[in-house]
DNA sequence: ATACATGCAAAATGTTTGCATGGCA
DNA sequence: TGCCATGCAAACATTTTGCATGTAT
């Protein structure tokens, strides 16, 4: 699924702004471009030891921030749990978790989105950012 | 504000669901029926303390479980920071975090928890629990 | 060449826990 | 009295950082 290009494209923006583009972060940008689920800061260093990368847990943790800030990744905190990111390049959205399995599914509802911006606009705020996660459970039949 | 009586109410329904009140429950009962804003565990203590009520952080971690696990105060984790606590006999809200003064507003709207729950049930799922948070900056007037 | 990135180990942070002792019901 | 709660210190889990060394540009 285009792995290879998307991370080069990620370098040239990387290296545009001035970040070095070492063999540690051009692992990690791999690994983050072939994963489309949510993995936390320990998963992604396991998957670029998987891949024969050679990276330190110190160095996955100061590149996810210089990445984030870089605009490449979001990062997601859950209740409680350690961070997860996410690949940046989609559009915005948010999350529903599965308290049963653990399972996050992704939506936007764009009228949710519209009153949101009211209600911080009646308030004399603008948004900078926000989260809705939905906490959920399955439905039984009967 | 009525704290005193509030504190007395709670600890009524612990002893009814056996569970004991001892002086540093009793004196964090009164910390939090007293507190109208979001106080972390640290700042729990150190409110404790003030009163010269002798307890210690351990103590208020496990007590603050044990409240939430009764259902008098809920747990509050934003981004990163500690988890704050409120006192749960209010009625459901979401919040505004200001994140330049990190002041925490709160507000409900109903065509939001509606929407929330149309879209989990159209997935086949029930809500157990939701977090809306809306963390923005105060709108410059020129 | 040089500013910046890395690895390692140690530190920081927030929270939990084992165990001996204390105290509510 | 008996069981539960407490204090203390140590353990924990996640993340950050100081410092000597390595490396992309």
């Amino acid at each position: 699924m285009m792995t290879e290009e998307r991370a080069r494209q990620l370098e040239d923006a990387l290296r545009n702004a001035g970040v070095r583009v070492t063999r540690q972060r051009a692992a990690l940008l791999r690994v983050i471009a072939s994963s489309d689920d949510h993995p936390d800061a320990a998963e992604l260093h396991a998957r670029a030891e998987a891949a024969g990368a050679g990276v330190s847990l110190a160095t996955v943790y100061r590149t996810l921030t210089t990445l984030q800030a870089q605009g490449v990744i979001d990062k997601l905190e859950f209740r409680g749990e350690p961070a997860r990111w996410e690949a940046a390049d989609q559009s915005h959205h948010d999350h529903i978790i599965d308290v049963e399995t653990g399972e996050v599914i992704e939506f936007t509802n764009q009228r949710i989105e519209r009153l949101q911006a009211e209600i911080a606009q009646e308030l004399g705020y603008e948004i900078v950012h926000h989260r809705l996660e939905l906490y959920v459970r399955r439905v039984k039949e009967k």
